[in-house]
DNA sequence: AAGTGGTCTAGACCACGTA
DNA sequence: ACGTGGTCTAGACCACTTA
């Protein structure tokens, strides 16, 4: 890349350039963990401003090939992590076999316009939450809030201690028999309490999926999940395929082109 | 909000406080489609540079609360669509039923490394790929490549023209029988050409699904779908669930707290 | 103390859409 | 012609990490 570079009249933005640029040089010159260049020698390398390279670097990040560490550097990212979403063995709280999930607290409230509505129920019907994460390895790639109307728990006994009352909720809802599931997934950012869990800033870029937990034919949980976006690869798996080698991040298709 | 703003010796960025107070704006003093003053404008009634208000858009953007339109102006997004991606009957091809997808074209060519290995077939073998442009109320929300090695259709006939060999292509994956699929989603980016089929400029956040469909036990076809993040929720419904009112972008728990 | 990424500024020019 | 968002610059200071 020469200093002022022959402009090939394209309206291409030079983050997006430099984006290209840098992401055939992770693919090529670089290893995971390794550490880039600082941002002022690369801006400096190729004739842009920090804050030009800063945009190129946040559309990589964004893409899951960077991380970037204050006080650090910015580092190849590993590839993302598949993360299971499968099934009620999964998913379901209370469950003493998933080891994937850590309970964080579980409180009972009156339920909120929004969640009412999401729930069917009355507004300030009682509804019990119970928070959790999700951990891989050691770490924080989910946080999940679960949604039950009291109503649901009937064989609830009455009232108790916080850390009593956990534990009701999580045994009667071992014992819910849940026969369906309805999931959507789109994109969201992390708000403080979630980034907090997650390990990560504020506005980090999460996969918020949201579950119908249905018995009987009618809804009796909600479940609202947030996926760090950077190493997060949701897999919805229903057949036992066989698990060949993971496509990238890059779509296989862009290969091609 | 006065000028200066007391500090309240909290940490958080000026642009995450701005978004804070832009949502709230958004949730109780605009409605849909309207716009809002301009950049410079809230830059200035805000008291920041305009960088810094940018910043607070950009993540009220990703989030799908605002739309910006150059030209025009900065807009309040409609909620996400839900994107059922079901079963074989919304997204396998060449279905006439399925009027959710229009075929671009399709083409045979040998496997690159990447898309060989993700198949499960030899570097070069040659491979069929159908693309499609997934349309909503008119708008194109997703493309997808579908690659399909030659030997899982193995009754096409030899050489033909292209317009030719692409309808037969189409008519042999209608007879395929697909017996079980495994997906996952993650985040990405719109590279040029997807992001002309979506009409959004290069760089735009895409919610990633790669299928695997299997057939008689053993992996058919693979198909790379990337669907505009800022307009999508993909709904994976098993169950026939009463589609109750649909919990918005924003988690419900983060309404409670 | 030195180096890193994160935030913020004040300005400039460009591309696009509308009138 | 004008107003809009999109891009880019050259600098400054801060927060964090390591030595």
């Amino acid at each position: 890349m020469g200093t002022t570079g022959q402009l090939t009249a394209v309206p291409e933005p030079k983050y997006w350039h430099l984006r290209t640029v840098l992401l055939r040089a992770i693919d090529t010159e670089f290893s995971i963990g390794q550490i880039l260049p600082n941002e002022r020698e690369l801006a400096a390398r190729f004739g842009v401003a920090r804050a030009t390279l800063r945009q190129a670097l946040d559309q990589l990040e964004l893409e899951g090939r960077l991380v970037r560490r204050r006080g650090i550097g910015t580092l190849i990212a590993a590839p993302r992590v598949g993360v299971p979403v499968n099934r009620q063995e999964e998913g379901w709280p209370g469950a003493a076999r998933s080891q994937a999930w850590r309970t964080v607290d579980c409180t009972t409230a009156p339920a909120a316009r929004r969640l009412a509505e999401a729930l069917g129920v009355a507004e300030g019907a009682p509804v019990h939450t119970v928070r959790r994460v999700r951990l891989v390895q050691g770490r924080a790639v989910a946080t999940e809030s679960l949604h039950v109307p009291a109503a649901a728990l009937p064989h609830l006994p009455g009232f108790r201690a916080e850390s009593d009352r956990a534990r009701s909720v999580l045994r009667q809802l071992e014992r819910l028999e849940v026969d369906g599931e309805s999931r959507s997934v789109e994109l969201g950012v992390a708000e403080a309490e979630q980034a907090a869990l997650l390990e990560r800033p504020p506005g980090s870029p999460v996969l918020v999926m949201t579950t119908q937990y249905a018995a009987a034919g009618r809804l009796v949980a909600l479940a609202v999940s947030t996926y760090r976006a950077d190493t997060c690869k949701l897999t919805f798996g229903e057949t036992g395929l066989v698990e060949v080698t993971p496509v990238g991040a890059t779509p296989v298709g862009a290969a091609a082109s």
